[in-house]
DNA sequence: GAGAGAAGGTGGCATAGACCAATGTGCGCG
DNA sequence: CGCGCACATTGGTCTATGCCACCTTCTCTC
């Protein structure tokens, strides 16, 4: 058939397409539209299902988005890109605008084994669970899963988690003060469900947070599972590298992305990490 | 075509195979055979290319895995949980074994407008330009793509890469001392190459950081752009809680994960934050 | 003129079949 | 007995095609 691959390196038709509709997203401006499918699979000469495994990638990537009966269009901005702002290369982008919360559920529950091991109660305990949709400006960020011991806030309402400060509960209320909290991170793809309600492409990059709060006595008060938008929400770190200094007891680990033995003798002094919403699209 | 859908609930066959194949990997144990593709379109009724969208989830969700010519077998650790390990909720994981690099690629070339913009020197300017595999224990963790002006490091040899300490480098032999780093986090997800690399299938979650390093006069001097695999990798943060404190000049962003206006008037006070490795499988 | 409905275009899902590439097996030849 | 090559099996990719759901727009009707 035809001349075929051989000449673009690339095995792969699909990279081949891929790049070809790279091209085509370059030569527009964001919010452009790209022609259909099928014009595109007439055009490459390619059958529609490897084009869309092409244009699949591309929208995984956040380059480009599809809308059901209307078309293909460039992605609005500019995501997965740029550290740093604009000249001054040091500078911290800026941070996002005003952050709400809704509700989408509010149950009692069993704690289940998974849950109940975190929290250590017993699988039949009862637990609050809530699941909260937290917006920036209106436009979905992430999605929480809140769990607590029913006992320790017996008269928790939706409303307070709308608008309140749990902590400020806990203490306010029932004289619970939280005490430490071990949070991990780290990086997953959204299932169906939930890109549709952070309104973003299936499949798509996120960051999943994990969170145990213990109150002063070291009792788990709090599980929070939280997803965070990979296309919008990042996490930024100012390193004051410092001259050498002699290093306190050396804790399990590293700093994130410095394996351990690049600093050898004078890891990162101090730092500060934050998260930070990008500007919106 | 036959009874079809509206009866299982879910509208998508993918998801009611999937479902169906969920099944058979729970009654198996890890690094046990599922039977082959053209078997399970035959006993569930579908076509291959639904089958294979449907074991696509679970490859990505790290449940499956394929062996070209071979078959495809129940992933040999569960990927992507436990936050805690054992009885005591609030224990750290444990840390991870030998770090070791691999210099995969190490040339100069020009800087082009990306990487220029960002070490602030002409987009034509030499660049050197690394490209290192991490690897924990003799697995690959991490890609990190390394750039620095030539002409700070003329001496650099891919010995050093391999094992010294690119900063001490920095140091002793030409008085270049780095002073403040920032460095972003997000998620992604991987190209086929990348995958191939860090042997991971594709489309599977990562973490991308971004390091910008700048010397004690805030000239940058490094730009590292790294890929760690986020099915052994994360991050880690103790939050010290505490009682209400006077909150210094709040900088922009919040803690990452936990919303501003959740602590309102008492944000965590201190934090460690640290890169983890998992065990490996 | 305005609203309702039909028509056409778009992406979303699924089918059936073909060929390629990697792996493992077993038979045959030396 | 041992080395190789052919073959069957498995996953990997691609084609061609159909139907459905959604959106826009045009047109017809009231």
């Amino acid at each position: 058939m035809e001349i075929d691959s051989a000449a673009s390196g690339a095995v792969l038709k699909r990279e081949r397409v891929r790049d070809a509709i790279l091209e085509l997203v370059e030569a527009r401006r964001p919010g452009d539209a790209i022609p259909s499918e099928r014009v595109l699979c007439a055009e490459l000469g390619v059958s529609r299902p490897t084009l869309r495994a092409a244009v699949d990638e591309l929208v995984v990537a956040g380059l480009l988005v599809r809308q059901h009966g209307r078309g293909m269009f460039v992605a609005a901005e500019k995501i997965t890109q740029e550290l740093v702002s604009g000249r001054d290369s040091l500078t911290l982008p800026r941070a996002g605008g005003v952050w709400t919360s809704r509700v989408l559920e509010f149950r009692t529950l069993p704690a289940g084994a998974r849950v109940g091991r975190r929290l250590r109660v017993p699988p039949a305990a009862r637990i609050r669970c809530a699941t909260r949709l937290r917006l920036v400006d209106g436009s979905p960020m992430a999605i929480e899963h809140l769990h607590v011991p029913a006992d320790l806030v017996p008269g928790l309402t939706e409303e307070e988690l709308e608008h309140g400060d749990l902590y400020e509960h806990f203490r306010d209320r029932h004289g619970v003060r939280v005490g430490e909290a071990v949070q991990s991170i780290e990086p997953t793809v959204l299932t169906r469900a939930e890109a549709d309600l952070l309104d973003v492409p299936e499949l798509s990059p996120a960051l999943l947070f994990e969170r145990l709060t213990g109150d002063t006595g070291g009792r788990p008060v709090e599980y929070v599972r939280s997803l965070y938008r990979g296309d919008r929400y990042r996490i930024v770190s100012r390193l004051a590298l410092g001259p050498a200094t002699a290093r306190r007891e050396p804790p399990e680990g590293h700093h994130p992305g410095i394996p351990p033995g690049d600093f050898a003798s004078r890891g990162p002094v101090t730092f500060s990490t934050r998260g930070v919403v990008q500007g919106d699209g």
